[in-house]
DNA sequence: AATTAATGTAAGTGTTCACTTGCATTCATT
DNA sequence: AATGAATGCAAGTGAACACTTACATTAATT
């Protein structure tokens, strides 16, 4: 399809760049031909519609399933040690797609459903994995033994609520901060659960 | 203005709706006069332009400074119960503006931050609010002496979190789910901050 | 019953948008 | 040097949009 790459990644980089400010249907091709440095008809005769052309950002940028090996093979049974892990990671992740998640999140009203759900559902996912691992953690008496749904729930909200935030905020927030952030917070949920 | 008041609060409400679902930029004037049972020319010559709709409708729906009293009256100095209280009125005011938070959330091309701003960055006051209420709890030896900064911060964006999760969730989140997250929530956050 | 204000109807304006077409140009491959 | 694919350029299409204008209709006020 298209014989120089190069050209095809300048497009898909300006449409996450421009997208992830303005939204999907308030982005128009033109500006995307201009920030790509690159002719409007261009862009159609490599992805043919505005709509295949998100589709395929969203197919180049997204992410695997890190999140589950993590918790397969990266914990240790400490539990301060694991949440941190788990904080770092995902923070990692949201921040890596950050800009597509701002596109999904922004919505758009032709844009099929399905384009924007993976990227926004996501803690869901998170917090049945986490639920489970406290499950296991209290049967072996190093958790409380109480609502680890609703535990876990609280854990990735806070995270997400972090991110988010981040996302919305004028200033970047500094990577300083983040970690303070992660750190403190980490410990707060460790003393909570701690038994 | 208007005579009939409810011919412009008819033309408020399906703006909000309508915006919250697909966003300023792509609602349509015809839209917003078919869901409202009018004739599109009466919307401008109501409101003027399609900009000064959405003022108009975040001017008339938008709450006052419900949260910086409660610091003030509200509280009784059990860490407990004023968590809790704060999870409640904070869930309670976001779900009454969920409709122009969504809307402020998605964002627009054309309008000007100042319109959309208020709705946005709310949890940055109630954070500073919650801080300084944590700093004077841990000075009579009611919290323990950390982070009260990062701990409020915390706090703050796991509700936020929260909040935003059941605003783009396809099934609202029940009220059921919501008190259950509230109660073990604040309590993890008791049992972390007590001393 | 007459007046007036609020609304509806119909038509249209100028602009912007996604997308197309036809042709000229560049540039790598042979 | 010749070929062919990728790109640029110029122009245009039809649809949708915010907003306007002129006039007819309704409904409340006097």
């Amino acid at each position: 399809m298209s014989a120089n790459p190069t050209t095809g990644e300048k497009i898909l980089l300006a449409t996450i760049n421009l997208m992830a400010d303005k939204g999907y249907d308030s982005t128009t091709t033109k500006e995307i031909a201009l920030a790509a440095g690159v002719n409007e008809v261009t862009i159609f005769r490599h992805f043919g519609t505005k709509e295949k052309l998100l589709e395929a950002a969203f197919n180049r940028f997204h992410y695997g399933n890190e999140m589950t090996k993590l918790f397969n093979e990266g914990f240790t049974g400490n539990l301060h040690e694991d949440l941190l892990t788990l904080s770092r990671t995902y923070h990692n992740i949201m921040n890596r797609n950050r800009k597509l998640i701002s596109i999904s999140l922004k919505g758009s009203s032709t844009l099929p459903e399905s384009v924007l759900q993976e990227a926004s559902n996501n803690p869901k996912h998170l917090k049945n994995l986490l639920a489970q691992y406290l499950t296991t953690m209290s049967s072996q008496g190093k958790v409380i033994t109480s609502n680890p749904e609703i535990q876990a729930l609280s854990f990735m909200w806070m995270n997400f609520g972090a991110f988010i935030s981040s996302l919305n905020a004028k200033e970047a927030v500094s990577e300083e901060t983040l970690n303070e952030f992660i750190d403190e917070s980490v410990r707060l949920f460790t003393k909570a659960l701690s038994p």
